[in-house]
DNA sequence: ATTAATTTCACCCGTACGGGTGATGGCAAA
DNA sequence: TTTGCCATCACCCGTACGGGTGAAATTAAT
């Protein structure tokens, strides 16, 4: 890739200033910083290209850990991801097909859990022990 | 930093090699290829650290364009990220020394300019578009 | 000087939400 | 089998919240 072509041209300016090396128009020194010159150029490009995090895909993984300690049942940590998402309680019961009183009997023993008392409370909290992204 | 120590120690390798060179121990194209090898690994370092992306201290870059062209206001935007803390009207009144009515005229604004209803969806929206961490 | 945007505040109304209590059936571990 | 957790649902009560309207003071721009 990037790297090959890299050195690939590093092998040619190198081939080409050996020629001019035998030819004694500079002086050895010359060719020799101009060549440190070079490579350290190529490896400050290689080295980055090669060792640069990639980040657009990054996944969440979810901080089982901190669910588990907490107790979170799963269809509280569904209220929870909808809660984030912004739906109001009736929304969230259509969507898990429930009652909207199972939907805050849920967020009920969630806000517990967490320790807080409203529903901004609970994402925030959630997101800052990892239970969300 | 480590980016001139790194150069200091090629400069020497660079002067130690020019010594041996000197005896003529090694033929030309040796010193040569020592060089450029060296000199690859010095600059791959150096633009590795140079470089890569300082992950840990990342700091939150609010999304301007984003914000002008909702039309928020500094206001606006302080009660937008009280809200991200899930505090109350009444905690968002008295962190900022005004009334409970101004809060709330603050946060139908907000509303309207997001294009949302509830509080829970505001933290979202704005989460998406970069004006909140 | 007039206009426009910002910040502040008030009142009313209706609903969404939070808190408490209690109840049912299922399912799994002790 | 009994104990405990989970999921489900209901009712009541009170407050927090959302929506509408209106308005005054301040500041910035025209």
């Amino acid at each position: 890739m990037a790297y090959g072509s890299a050195v690939a041209v590093g092998a040619f300016v190198l081939a080409w200033l050996e020629y001019r090396h035998a030819t004694r128009y500079f002086s050895t020194d010359f060719y020799i910083i101009a060549i440190a010159i070079v490579f350290t150029l190529t490896g400050a490009y290689a080295g980055h290209r090669l060792t640069r995090t990639k980040r657009p895909a990054d996944v969440f993984a979810r901080n089982e850990a901190a669910l588990a300690e907490l107790g979170l049942s799963t269809r509280e940590v569904q209220v929870l991801e909808l809660l984030a998402e912004g739906h109001t309680n009736q929304k969230m019961a259509a969507r898990l097909h429930v009652s909207q009183n199972t939907i805050k009997t849920h967020l009920k023993n969630v806000y517990a859990k967490l320790s807080v008392s409203r529903r901004t409370q609970a994402v925030k909290k959630a997101r800052d022990l990892g239970l969300l992204p």
